[in-house]
DNA sequence: CGATGTGAACGCGTTCACAGCG
DNA sequence: CGCTGTGAACGCGTTCACATCG
């Protein structure tokens, strides 16, 4: 049912294979410590290194990375800046993604204060809500507007991503207004499971879930990995 | 390395097995539709429905919930309030949990807002922070403590669920002292890795690499499930 | 007949082990 | 010799297929 799926290489030389989620999650971490390797002046960083301080394997390292290139020099490690910046432009972090922030409440302007989220490249142009007491105003300099504006600010600023903070009850309505102003990517908060039209990627992050599956653990003393 | 690890009945007639950090999730979300089921008085649920709800396939919902026990009715489906009520004993959701909450920025009031927490039984008992100008005052019914109250409220209460909602920085040192009152597990928004005492479990949600994650997918029309 | 429960088959990510190279 | 890169082996969760039972 499914074709052999083709791909074809990118920018630099990609290998061609299929990426998994996990191994995307880890690259991440493994960036997040790349940068503070680098500050300590390292040239080099071995497999080893890089798993301990990320609690997995070496071998998982090396076949992580091993899906994009060949960045190692045996015997040696890698160079750290240089790994640093090809995991950058792997993840697609090496420019700027501008966002918006649908719900202005307190998970919203949780959004607008993490400063991590402006180091990697995120940054909301403008966050909107229904409330009429938060429209108007401007949140740590992220202005709020009301809904029907977002259309036009998404467009303006050619906005992909598009981050849902609003209850339960209005997630779907919101989720497909962004989807008709040509969202590509969400990342949802909200305590539902959002429909999309095809193409349009979702990420539930539900704080229910991690509660009951951090209580299941906890109580039964579970064996498998959180993390 | 790991021993074999038996694992002994619980109190009713469970199934011996190893479960799944994947089952325990999913189970998670059949409650909520099963949840919203019973209030339109179905009184059963077929397999399917409940896969096609939850973006799932029917194989899968029964392998799940056959780790448990037999809860079906062959030709029928599953008894609806009754397969809540044993998944809600299951997750260890039939009674509450009290918490504490240390941070009371954005994301700490965001938690004590959170409406679905306390319909899942959880209950934040207090917030503990740093900052002076927080500290006396109650959020929506929860006294927010300095921190150095954290080891007496978590004894007094019986708290074994602690929520970190601190800047990285301040993370471990939280961790540790979290640790220290006796904390068995930990729902971690920190943008780090904690280090924890064997025993502790800890669940981090890192918005840095959800977003990472899902830039990832979005750019590179990745194929793999977000969710 | 309809839907469950489950052993067997499958697919895929992780781990192992070692060849290869600096 | 040290550490990378990688094919092969492994383990495990998912899917298939069907016997089973109301």
């Amino acid at each position: 049912m499914i074709p052999p799926g083709e791909q074809e290489d990118r920018s630099s030389g990609w290998k061609r294979d299929q990426i998994s989620y996990s191994t995307i999650r880890r690259l991440s971490r493994y960036y997040r410590v790349l940068e503070s390797v680098a500050e300590e002046e390292l040239t080099h960083i071995s497999s080893d290194q890089l798993a301990q301080r990320n609690g997995v394997t070496s071998a998982q390292v090396r076949k992580d990375l091993s899906c994009f290139g060949t960045f190692g020099k045996r015997g040696l490690g890698y160079p750290v800046k240089e790994l640093r910046n090809e995991i950058l432009r792997i993840l697609g972090m090496d420019h700027q993604w501008p966002v918006v922030l649908v719900g202005a409440g307190n998970i919203g302007r949780a959004m607008i204060d993490y400063v991590e989220f402006r180091r990697r490249g995120f940054f909301i142009v403008a966050g909107f809500d229904v409330d009429p007491k938060k429209i108007g105003i401007t949140y740590k300099g992220v202005p709020i507007f009301p809904m029907f504006r977002l259309p036009g600010v998404m467009e303006t600023h050619e906005v992909e991503i598009g981050i849902v903070a609003v209850p339960a009850l209005a997630a779907q309505r919101v989720c497909n207004q962004l989807a008709e102003s040509g969202v590509k990517g969400i990342l949802n908060f909200a305590h539902t499971r959002l429909i999309v039209p095809s193409g349009i990627k979702v990420r539930t992050v539900d704080m229910s879930i991690e509660m009951e599956t951090l209580v299941y653990v906890v109580k039964n003393d579970g064996s498998f990995p959180l993390d």
